[in-house]
RNA sequence: GCCCGCAUGGUGGAAUCGGUAGACACAACAGACUUAAAAUCUGUCGAUCGUAAGGUCGUGCCAGUUCGAGUCUGGCUGCGGGCACCA
């Protein structure tokens, strides 16, 4: 076998990374005549091994910066880490393990793992987020947002293990209980920092609508999350105390139809009436058992108990309502305390049932009897028993009940967010430390500007549960930076989110001394195109944004939206395997035997489940570098893009990376022939030339259009489709269509296969490199069809087709059709009614 | 519980704006080459009736709109993502 009969992607792979590397091929210049385009995939978390999930991500990305790369534009396409996190600290108590060596460690491999894929990055802007000269600016960054009035301090809820005597994170608990110590939590009050994302809520919701280059998906889901509403705050005097119990509500039409309120179990009047009665603190207490996550909360069954307590209804001096503690309420959302409309209110209804509270119907839909004993009505209808509201429709109800509660003092018409701000602190060390100073003479003072970097100190101990950064001898003792006192450092650091928040702006200038260069970002900004997961939708893509609105507020750039596009991309899955005892079993300990599959070891039986999302626990993780060893990067990478689209989960089987592997020794092999038949000149014929141009230019043309839209694995069924026609008549192309054919070619497919294609393009005898090559362009000559194939139905039913000249008169279609043999057959001797013409596409026939 | 998606042959998927359902592949089957296997090449490949021409059914389920629905509307079912301290 010689050399050129079989692809050597061993020797190819490394030598073309090479070259690219010492070409300086990917290098982004931060000035050019040409137009900018900014590519970023969501940078990775550092946990030690690179899987095909991210493979697939900057697979995208990668073939997305070549395109464009040759396309003409000047391009960034970074990479770095994304390392501070809690997995670095809970390696460290496991394996007694620094975690910044554990993240270094990890950091090392990945890229060692990365590197060989052939990705276009530019490695001079790589950082990890745990770098000191990345955090640093964070810091800074927060003593801006302090001193522009969007930090505050409040306390919050947070998961207690009163065991550990240590704030869990929700993943930390499991069934209400914490994952070490098996302790059930408590929802404790902590002081915690926010940052004032609520400030932006209007402006996050709106801007939505700029963003037309993202999946309508998320946009919808930020909606919902921000989640406007308009309604009111009502005061609903409690009988026999002085203060009022202050309500919000989205139905204040509904007023008339209370049987209730009900708060929080956090709410201030639900804390102090625990301190006296046990069966109310034994509630609340049973209540926090829950912890704080929302989906546990909505997720119980939603139960009460009477305070005891009355409140006076605001219009109606003699009307008293009972205030239940619910363990539904939530103190974070409006005031923590609610009103209840059981008639018109689901959830309501479902509480008024369960503790016999009366249920007053106050809407009544026209022209419908309704029931509302057995069931909430919800829909639009008139105010009935509801005084001055009697008549009005919902809308007029809302509108004339707020201006009455505003005159009478009572209240006041409101809009509120779902949204809340945005809760920083972590109690935990791998992290960047808020830069802030306790002073029991001054108060809050901010670390001065001179003095940071506020570093992580190195000498730690995970000996002992909580924060090792509260526990350290010395790091917390510093003196007031204003009297000179003794004070105490904030041993909290920043949620993980905060470094991804504004990674995509240090790219831009990733050695700056300052956070980033405005010049730099003025060039690159906005990120053109912004590849992830879906799970990102609403946190970090939202906190992003808010982060621009931000530091706009502190002068630091003039935009507000960092990410123009957005392709959020599927899964990784494989099929699952569980051997004859119920256990996972991975991949690579099964075989196949006549068409089913037994275990290797003991040829046991197998059973097969469905394709998952790859995960150690199901054991159908496979391991990117032995792809990469057994089929190498253009085969990994050929498969990522050519069987599921970019948004939907993607299965990973070994058959399929087979066949990739095989099309790219019939690409060799086909390329390597043909290019030798140009070179033993070839006589053509006109016709077939004519033919493969006309292919050519179409697969050029309509391929761009894929490539722009993401399109990737109609693409590469595109390019099949012009192998296939092309290797089929390659023998009658005169020499020149054959050679540019072939050059075509090739250069269609370096996006995605980049190796291969070089070391094609290098066997063609071509000098430069193809990465430098500028992209094909269709000349529309070749784009036009003088006659095409109309489809002809017959009450909507295929019955036939016909050849006709573009842009055909209708009425000269319709007689052809007509006459059709077969349309002549079922019509027999019916009646035309009506004959529907789609220019150039289809004839219908209505009988 | 709430919010957001997705569902097409044995499998992954294609179908640009409501206009030929199944492009391009994988698997399978048959054949060629081979001592044999692998590789490669050729052919068949939604179901069903029919010798064939051709017909009927068919895009998770049930309705609806339309000359025409995979595509639009309403109602379900199943699966997935998110729910604020996993990243």
């Amino acid at each position: 076998m010689t050399i050129t009969e079989r692809y050597n992607f061993r020797q190819t792979e490394p030598k073309w990374q090479a070259e690219w590397e010492k070409r300086e091929c990917f290098l982004a210049k931060d000035s050019s005549d040409k137009p900018k385009y900014y590519v970023l995939e969501m940078f990775p978390y550092p946990s030690g091994r690179i899987h095909m999930g991210h493979i697939r991500n900057y697979t995208l990305g990668d073939v997305i910066a070549r395109f464009k790369l040759a396309q003409g534009y000047n391009v960034l396409h970074p990479m770095g880490w994304d390392a501070f996190g809690l997995p670095a600290e809970n390696a460290a108590i496991q394996n007694n393990l620094h975690p910044g060596k554990w993240t270094y460690e990890n950091i090392a491999s990945m890229r060692k793992q990365l590197k060989p894929v052939g990705f276009a990055y530019d490695w001079s802007r790589e950082f990890a987020s745990c770098d000191v000269n990345y955090y640093r600016h964070e810091q800074k960054l927060f003593l801006d947002f302090f001193a522009n009035d969007l930090v505050y301090e409040k306390e919050s809820l947070v998961n207690w293990d009163p065991v550990e005597n240590t704030v869990l994170a929700n993943e930390q608990v499991v069934d209400g209980k914490g994952w070490r110590s098996g302790a059930p939590v408590e929802r404790r009050r902590l002081s915690q920092w926010f940052l004032k994302i609520t400030d932006f809520a209007q402006d996050l919701l709106d801007s939505l609508d700029t963003l037309k280059g993202w999946p309508e998906r998320v946009v919808t889901m930020q909606q919902n999350w921000i989640g406007r509403s308009e309604g009111a705050y009502v005061h609903f005097p409690v009988v026999g105390r002085s203060e009022s119990l202050e309500i919000f509500t989205t139905r204040p039409d509904t007023l008339f139809g209370a049987s209730f309120c009900a708060i929080s179990p956090n709410h201030p009047i639900a804390e102090e009436l625990a301190k006296t009665n046990p069966s109310i603190a034994s509630f609340i207490k049973e209540c926090n058992s829950l912890g704080t996550s929302l989906e546990d909360i909505e997720k119980a069954e939603k139960r009460g108990v009477d305070t005891g307590l009355k409140v006076q209804h605001p219009l109606d001096a003699n009307w008293q309502l009972p205030i239940y503690i619910a363990n539904f309420v939530l103190m974070d959302y409006g005031t923590g305390a609610i009103f209840g409309c059981p008639a018109h209110d689901e959830r309501d209804h479902e509480f008024a049932t369960k503790y016999k509270l009366p249920i007053k119907q106050v809407i009544q839909p026209e022209g419908e009897v309704i029931d509302v004993s057995s069931q909430a009505f919800t829909g639009d209808g008139l105010l009935v028993n509801s005084d001055f509201l009697n008549g009005l429709s919902v809308e007029q109800a809302k509108q004339a009940m707020n201006k009455v509660l505003e005159e009478k003092g009572c209240g006041r018409k409101a809009i509120t967010y779902r949204l809340r701000d945005w809760g920083v602190s972590r109690q935990r060390y791998w992290g960047c430390p808020i830069p802030i100073i306790r002073c029991a003479d001054c108060g809050v003072v901010p670390v001065p500007e001179e003095d940071l970097p506020v570093v992580l100190p190195e000498d730690v101990t995970f000996d002992k549960p909580g924060n090792p950064l509260d526990h350290h001898p010395t790091w917390k003792h510093v003196n007031c930076p204003k009297c000179d006192g003794k004070a105490e450092r904030v041993t909290d650091t920043l949620d993980t989110f905060f470094e991804s928040s504004w990674y995509f702006l240090r790219f831009c200038s990733p050695h700056s001394d300052k956070p980033f260069e405005k010049e730099a970002v003025q060039y690159w900004m906005p990120v053109d195109q912004y590849i992830g997961g879906i799970e990102h939708a609403v946190m970090h893509l939202l906190y992003s944004r808010f982060f621009t609105r931000a530091l706009r507020k502190c002068g630091y750039l003039n935009f507000d939206e960092p990410f123009k596009q957005l392709m959020t991309q599927g899964m990784v899955c494989h099929e699952t395997y569980k051997d004859s005892k119920g256990q996972w079993i991975s991949p690579d300990e099964i075989k196949k035997v006549d068409c089913a599959f037994v275990k290797s070891s003991d040829n046991s039986p197998v059973v097969v489940g469905r394709s998952e999302k790859m995960s150690k626990s199901k054991k159908n993780v496979i391991d990117s570098d032995e792809m990469m060893q057994s089929y190498g990067a253009d085969a990994t990478r050929l498969f990522m893009m050519s069987d599921s689209p970019p948004d939907r989960d993607l299965e990973w089987t070994d058959m399929g990376i087979q066949g990739v592997w095989k099309y790219l020794n019939r690409i060799w092999k086909f390329v390597v022939e043909a290019e030798h038949y140009c070179n033993k000149s070839a006589q053509g014929s006109g016709d077939k030339d004519q033919a493969i141009l006309k292919l050519l230019h179409k697969t050029v043309s309509s391929g761009t259009v894929d490539l722009e839209k993401f399109h990737f694995n109609k693409y590469v069924a595109r390019m099949r489709e012009f192998h296939n026609e092309f290797e089929k008549h390659y023998k009658n192309l005169s020499a020149p269509v054959l050679k540019t054919s072939l050059q075509t070619f090739v250069q269609l497919l370096n996006p995605i296969i980049p190796h291969i294609t070089e070391e094609l393009w290098h066997e063609m005898g071509m000098k430069d490199l193809l990465v430098h090559e500028p992209w094909p362009k269709a000349d529309s000559a070749y784009l036009k069809d003088d006659t095409i194939e109309m489809v002809v139905q017959v009450n909507g039913k295929l019955r036939g087709s016909l050849e006709v000249a573009l842009d055909e008169d209708p009425e000269v279609i319709k007689k052809i059709a007509l006459a059709l043999p077969n349309v002549q057959r079922i019509m027999e001797d019916k009646q035309v009614r009506k004959i529907i013409v789609v220019p150039n596409k289809i004839v219908n026939i209505v009988i």
